[in-house]
DNA sequence: AGAATTAATTTGTAAATCAAATTAAATATC
DNA sequence: GATATTTAATTTGATTTACAAATTAATTCT
């Protein structure tokens, strides 16, 4: 109820109508009007808009319903991919990668590139991810003119409406516009967000969530992160720095944090914390590398060493025990635990299901679903696409202008 | 995007300019114009309707504006509290209160009346609520003919959308559809909800939540409970349990909770719990009642005794440590602490916010306001009476029709 | 080939909304 | 005290938006 532009109540089933194409994907017009409750007339004026807007196409009908065999077929209609290209890219710890995206959500082309340190000054950063955005393109024949826009995920404490960086670990500097940074060293409309917000973004548009109202995405990683998604919107905070799943306390002055505080969750799950218990009983001293240590304690802990099994079942009830926290807040539909690391089995563990569901308030109605989604660093990079195609949408809506 | 009432476009404006005028209370056309987006000329002709629907009334401005002193002076728009009168009801464990409340949220009558038992049969408690009813409408000379619709609060597990109670602590029998048997008993349209939502949409529309969108309000009665109001909407989970901030876990196997599991946090900060603590070390041998225990032992912890600051101080802490995960979850713009009973001041305490703000995620900007809001019971039932008073403003705007 | 069936479009109409012009109600100025 | 000025609210006329009903299109069934 704040600023409004002039055009916001005349776009109004405009917009139903181009969320519902996308949402349903290929779907005949007369479905369109009964799901939206716009009559068939206007879906039909709307659509021949949009079709000459090139935002929009006719596909012959797949599935030729069961039911539906006589009459007039049905023809459906689908977003053009063909309309806009837009790029994804996740920040990671000493990489970059890139999605290539249509207008459809298609992954057009791909690409993961080193990051030389991984703390950077803002503007070198952005210089550096140009340049890997480039060759990105290029690899598809494209350049940085075809993009209309480019969505970029990055961890730390985003304030995504502003593009305004209160702190990440891949920046040198703290309190930073980044988002108007690199709006302006890229030349394209930036779309800036926090990287497991965009987790739920790719969940929403290209996953396990999609249809799905509420759901909550919990993102295991070095970190523990999630992604609140409610009434079909991503829920950000006031400032910025909600969502913050791995520091909420699951223990009174417990295990010290990499944040300086005790307690936190990740304290309990992350790789660190798993390591600095398992040192004590560890029997050689020459070091070995954080992966492979460990791995070793994983597989210690399934062939029933005792200490090791300790070590990891105290984790997978500590998760649980956050878990059931965000059932018992949130009551969502759909909890998807994602992730890229097979090694962290422990805790999708059945086990780890089974007491997060007896930590919930018990009512006579099934406890939401829980639903395992493990998918590599591209996935990231295609949640940043989806917040960048988000944004396109939107101007589409707006300006009805041709492509 | 599921049904669609044929005359949901045509209300647009009307909705908006309505829940504009609610909540700005009295306000001039052309700054409705101005905030909402909508033309002076539209809002002329559309507010001509609410006046001549009696649903609106002009009043005198009461502030002449200091910069707008020449001119046509502005005339204001509110509520007509005469358009509608509604009532609200909050059952607690033995006794059942009342609000009379009209179209503009003015409080018109009130009547507390004690419950024989606190645990009925469905039919039997919507009969004894229907008799409360009459004697309040009857102490302001109004019959159950003239409301409009009755909101009630009820504890428990509500389904608040098909008003349906999974359990509550004051009936007997699990699983009724309580809203319906209401509405057929009480010959009027009925809001059942869960109570602790209700205290949400007291404070958002008649508390410290006015013209808030994002804030939390947690009650302290002899459980712990919640209410989420995030963009500007009462957030109530997809299966009715959601906001059970009182049984989300802070200790793994931890204090044993009248719910039946291990580590809740009503199981540290409820009296039951401090009770519990403080019988190990009390002198006295013949039995006293709850409340003067509690008393007893607030007291003596003020005083310094060792075992009752300890007792009290772990509750507190285990409180902010509650609060702490709310914040780092929901990043919210504010959060309300409310509730009647004064003596639990321990947890209103400055340590406790303190507490809270040192375990938040630290950003550079500052952390939620907390605000504290002692209130009385009238309140949860002035917060049915908004429940009811929604619903009697979205027929309102559904239908068009004069009073 | 014609009837039946269903989808999509066209046509004419009702409504919602707006920009611009006009009127209303006050103060300021001489 | 009459007139100019200022700002709010309304009226007017036009435009846009959406719909119901009628029509056309593209099929299958008989």
């Amino acid at each position: 109820m704040q600023h409004h532009p002039q055009g916001a109540r005349k776009s109004h089933s405009r917009r139903l109508l181009l969320t519902e194409i996308r949402r349903t994907g290929p779907v005949a017009r007369i479905d369109l009007a009964s799901r939206t409750g716009i009559s068939r007339a206007s879906v039909t004026t709307i659509t021949a808009d949009l079709l000459h807007e090139g935002l929009i196409e006719e596909v012959a009908r797949k599935d030729p319903t069961p039911e539906q065999t006589r009459g007039r077929p049905r023809v459906d209609l689908k977003l053009r991919g063909a309309a806009h290209l837009v790029a994804g890219l996740k920040i990671a710890n000493r990489a970059v990668s890139v999605a290539l995206v249509d207008f459809e959500g298609a992954l057009l082309g791909q690409r993961e590139a080193p990051l030389p340190r991984p703390v950077n000054d803002a503007r070198n950063l952005a210089e550096q991810l140009g340049q890997i955005l480039d060759q990105a393109l290029d690899g598809i024949g494209r350049t940085r003119g075809d993009l209309s826009a480019i969505g970029i995920g990055i961890s730390g404490i985003v304030d995504a409406h502003r593009g305004f960086v209160y702190w990440s670990p891949s920046l040198v500097s703290r309190n930073l516009p980044f988002g108007q940074i690199l709006t302006e060293t890229l030349g394209k409309p930036v779309y800036l967000d926090n990287d497991t917000n965009l987790v739920a973004l790719a969940e929403q548009s290209f996953g396990l969530g999609r249809g799905i109202d509420d759901f909550i995405v919990v993102t295991i990683e070095s970190g523990v992160g999630m992604g609140i998604v409610l009434n079909g919107h991503l829920y950000r905070g006031t400032r910025g720095c909600g969502a913050e799943f791995g520091h909420t306390k699951v223990h009174l002055d417990g295990a010290l944090c990499r944040c300086g505080q005790r307690g936190c969750l990740e304290a309990y799950v992350a790789d660190y914390a798993l390591l600095r218990e398992a040192a004590i009983s560890e029997p050689d001293q020459h070091p070995r590398p954080d992966e492979q240590r460990i791995e070793a304690l994983l597989r210690a802990a399934r062939n029933g060493q005792p200490t090791a099994s300790s070590i990891v079942a105290r984790a997978g009830r500590m998760f649980s025990m956050g878990l059931a926290n965000l059932v018992n807040i949130f009551d969502p539909q759909l909890i998807i635990l994602s992730g890229e690391r097979m090694q962290l089995d422990h805790l999708y563990a059945s086990e780890v299901i089974a007491a997060m569901r007896s930590s919930i308030v018990q009512i006579d109605k099934p406890p939401p679903e829980v639903m395992i989604h493990k998918w590599g660093d591209l996935m990231w990079a295609k949640g940043a696409a989806a917040f960048a195609l988000g944004g396109v949408i939107e101007t589409a809506i707006a300006n009805g202008k041709p492509t």
